[in-house]
DNA sequence: GCCGTTTTCGGCCCGACTGTTTTCAGTCG
């Protein structure tokens, strides 16, 4: 039983979906299952908190059924519907659901005629061949299910963002001189910016499909060949981890409707269709089909193919059923990596990076930038090579230097300071005053009491020359959680004390990420896109940054860094006031 | 279970692929 003051949104969510699973291992009904799924999404996409809300089912997709168990859940803190279920289908069927080929309904026929309750059942059952002799099933389907049993823990189900961006380019490079390919493009989690992806989509455009498959399946690191197809072939691409990696080859005319088909996502797709349907059309990855006369239309684009529809061309990044439909009936343009005029957060060889500021400033000139933070880590990151008072002016000297011969960019004498275990500064006011930019940074205690992080990061926030907080939840996306942030209150500081809120870039990081950027969109907060760049290379993290910033629908006034140098300094300002 | 310029029943997004079947159900993206 949960406290009920203490149930939010995505508690709710949950509890719908965790019902819809329990529902399809009983093999109930696919609609009614999905109706579940529909009220949570509905929920999902609803911006209103959950105190704002009091006719359940006047939001589309909740009914009297859902809203029952809404009300009941808010009520009592627990579910009837969830408890009786959970006394009718055992738990340990739930993580079988992650086996391939393994869907609700076969589980529920494993459980109801073999009494299969968990993993060791099931795998008792497969070597034993009982699951063979069962109608529906056969001898592959044991093989299969043995196979996947194996896999279950071998590694992690999605991968982070960063450990497949090396595969990634390898293929798009590949992909690139290959004979016979006219185009390409990634699909998929990895184009809707995803921090995790379970696998890379690429869609080709070939006259030579069997041309192309020849290369494909000569790929470096190709480990294993999954299926192979005239339209689909499939490989295990070795590399930190296994990846996965799924072509799709199509005519010339189809690669619009069949890259926006593999985008997704999957509920972005349900609703287009729904949307085409409504309009007497079906919508598949060959084209749009008139439903009445049968002729099939075709897209040199998908910015034409959302035309069709009366929409703007709807970014890959909010493909996720949250209102883009609605949004892009007008338009909402996102930030784009042109938008972005500086990088307020990179390191040197002064303390722990690899190129020197001269080269920095370079980089940045070269790629059209107005202005740069010089911030190297302080004195208490001895690790890093932290700077002192006496080294930081020293280098300020070395930047006034390098600033003559780049007249055209303004470089800002920063530093990313530590903030303290014990919650003070790592200098005193009297110093950061000398400074141009100021970064209120945590490294440091990440297992400290939520109290104890909230008070550190206070502390910076009210100091009037720290004008942003970096990576502010210190998470390494499937690595570390980062340290216990209260978001709603750190973002409620940011509002009251004008600090801006750092997108770290780096995609180890993405942090903070999509979903509390927007809010902090929503709520006046200012982010700043920053690749905190320890070498030449990863100052181009700052595209990857900008897409992130675009799937939380960061439009470029909520981006302090698509500001003028003249801008930021008014908004500096109001920190002092 | 939800919904209705097709409104209280009958439909609910689409197609490929697989393995099981003799025409299709289940799974997946």
């Amino acid at each position: 039983m949960k406290n009920t003051d203490a149930i939010n949104k995505k508690d709710i969510i949950h509890l719908l979906e965790e019902i819809a699973i329990y529902l399809e291992l009983k093999g109930e009904n696919p609609f009614k299952i999905s109706a579940y799924r529909k009220a949570a999404q509905a929920l999902e996409t609803d911006t209103r908190a959950l105190s704002e809300i009091d006719d359940w089912s006047s939001i589309k997709g909740i009914g009297k059924g859902t809203q029952g168990v809404i009300t009941e859940y808010l009520t009592n803190g627990e579910s009837e519907t969830l408890t009786l279920l959970k006394q009718e289908v055992p738990e340990g069927l739930i993580p079988l659901l992650d086996i391939q080929g393994l869907g609700g309904k076969k589980l529920a026929k494993l459980y109801q005629e073999l009494k299969i309750e968990n993993i060791a059942d099931l795998q008792a059952a497969c070597e034993t061949h009982k699951v063979a002799d069962l109608k529906g099933f056969g001898k592959k389907s044991e093989e299969k299910i043995l196979a996947g049993l194996l896999n279950l823990n071998a590694q992690p189900e999605r991968l982070p963002f960063d450990a497949v961006r090396g595969v990634r380019q390898n293929i798009e490079t590949a992909l690139g001189s290959m004979d016979g390919v006219k185009r390409f493009s990634i699909a998929g989690s990895m184009r809707r910016m995803r921090e995790t992806v379970k696998d890379l989509d690429f869609i080709i455009a070939t006259e030579q499909p069997e041309v192309v498959k020849e290369q494909l399946l000569e790929l470096a690191g190709v480990k294993e060949v999954i299926a192979s197809g005239d339209t689909k072939v499939s490989v295990v691409i070795e590399d930190k981890y296994d990846v996965s990696v799924d072509f799709r080859m199509v005519e010339n005319k189809a690669f619009a409707t069949t890259l926006h088909h593999f985008t997704g996502s999957k509920d972005h797709n349900v609703m287009m269709r729904q949307l085409a349907k409504a309009r007497g059309e079906k919508i598949s990855e060959y084209g749009v089909e008139n439903v009445e006369t049968g002729e099939v239309v075709t897209f040199d684009s998908e910015k034409a193919f959302f035309q069709h529809f009366d929409l703007h061309e709807i970014p890959p990044e909010v493909r996720e059923a949250k209102g883009e439909i609605e949004t892009y009936k007008k338009t909402h343009p996102l930030v784009t990596l042109e938008d972005i005029k500086g990088d307020l957060h990179m390191h040197t060889t002064w303390s722990d990076g690899a190129q020197s500021i001269e080269e920095m400033a370079r980089f940045a000139s070269d790629k059209g930038y107005e202005y740069i933070a010089i911030t190297d880590h302080s004195k208490f990151l001895r690790v890093a090579n932290g700077l002192n008072e006496i080294r930081l002016r020293e280098q300020r000297e070395e930047i006034e230097r390098v600033r003559k011969r780049f007249p055209e960019l303004t470089i800002l004498a920063g530093v990313e300071m530590d903030i303290l275990p014990d919650g003070t500064l790592d200098f005193d006011d009297d110093f950061l005053q000398e400074l141009d930019y100021v970064i209120g940074a945590i490294h440091s205690s990440f297992s400290q009491t939520e109290a104890e992080i909230m008070t550190r990061l206070f502390n910076a926030m009210e100091n009037p020359y720290v004008k942003h907080i970096a990576h502010p939840t210190g998470r390494l996306i499937g690595k570390r959680d980062g340290y216990k942030v209260n978001m709603e209150q750190l973002i409620q500081k940011a509002k009251e004390t004008h600090t801006i809120l750092e997108l770290n870039a780096n995609p180890k990081r993405f942090d903070l990420n999509s979903e509390w950027i927007n809010v902090c969109q929503e709520q006046g907060v200012k982010i700043t896109i920053n690749t905190d760049a320890h070498s030449k290379e990863t100052l181009e993290f700052m595209k990857e940054g900008v897409g992130v910033a675009r799937r939380g629908w960061l439009t470029k006034e909520s981006i302090v860094n698509t500001w003028s140098l003249e801008e930021l300094q008014a908004y500096w300002k109001k920190k002092q006031e």
